[in-house]
DNA sequence: AATCGTACCAACCGCTGCTAG
DNA sequence: ACTAGCAGCGGTTGGTACGAT
């Protein structure tokens, strides 16, 4: 059977469980992480799901160094906001609330490590050092104090939507080559971006192997069939029964599609 | 070449807020 | 009005990469 194992796993995910998890999403969508865990099959928390899912599959996610114009906006929305991350996030599109926390701690690391070591070096006799932390010199030094004033930055409103709802921003620039993950995990094997991976699954011979269509996965016929309330009654319903009114033919369908993505993705 | 310190990133945990029943 | 369950948020931690010594 399909369901559950008791035990939960954590730690790092696998190039497995990512593609696995990214297919199931592009079918039910981003929503009802329980739900999505345990109909995947996937060992892991609701919530771990979603993180993945958030701070690293999602296809709108930007990749690599915040610009100088990123740079400037969190400082900018920092010190009107204070450390509401998401609200941050959701000002930068492509950028997880997760990824600004690191780069704003990382920043604040830093910015420590120079005024001790200006401090030491004052100690020492040494007069000038005169180079702040570099951005952050400006106006962020006030914290989360004081509450919003005037000039609202230039990019804000852009997009309100928080990027990693459904169907989040579909124009990113593709992300730097990431050789690092998969050679943590992968052992010989071949590591593709999620970028690749959602090209992938997007492509005509996935798409054919439906049946076809314009709308990813999600718009096959056998889809139209099975949709997302029938699986949600039942999971309601009766846990136990999880999958009882979707059919074999569904779930050959899907196996199919599984051993598919993985063939594609997971193998050299 | 080995060691150490720093930067960066991914993931977990606990709490809060929202919503449906 | 109350409660339980879920989603989301912010803080924190642990691991890896990389540069300096």
């Amino acid at each position: 059977m399909r369901i559950v194992g008791e035990e939960v796993r954590k730690g790092p995910w696998t190039e497995q469980e990512d593609v696995q998890l990214a297919f199931y999403v592009n079918l039910f969508g981003d929503r009802r992480w329980d739900f999505l865990s345990k109909i995947s099959g996937l060992k892991r928390s609701g919530k771990s799901c979603r993180l993945r899912w958030v701070n690293y599959l999602h296809p709108g996610l930007k990749r690599g160094k915040m610009t100088p114009n990123e740079e400037r906006l969190i400082l900018e929305l920092h010190s009107k906001l204070g450390n509401r991350w998401s609200k941050i996030a959701r000002k930068l599109p492509g950028r997880t609330d997760n990824e600004i926390k690191n780069y704003w701690r990382t920043q604040m690391r830093k910015e420590a490590h120079d005024k001790k070591k200006k401090k030491q070096q004052q100690k020492g006799g040494g007069g000038g050092a005169s180079s702040s932390p570099s951005s952050l010199s400006n106006s962020s030094s006030s914290s989360s104090g004081s509450p919003g004033e005037e000039s609202t930055p230039a990019v804000v409103g852009a997009n309100e939507r928080a990027f990693y709802d459904t169907g989040g921003f579909v124009e990113a620039p593709p992300p730097p080559p990431r050789a690092d993950n998969g050679e943590k995990m992968g052992g010989g094997v071949k590591v593709y971006s999620m970028d690749e991976i959602w090209k992938a699954i997007e492509s005509p011979e996935i798409q054919e192997s439906h049946g076809g269509g314009e709308r990813s996965m999600i718009g096959s016929a056998i889809w139209d069939d099975y949709s997302v309330w029938t699986m949600d009654y039942d999971y309601q319903e009766d846990e136990r029964n999880l999958v009882a009114p979707v059919s074999d033919q569904f779930y050959s369908w899907f196996d199919n599609q599984l051993d598919f993505a993985h063939n594609t993705f997971l193998t050299g």
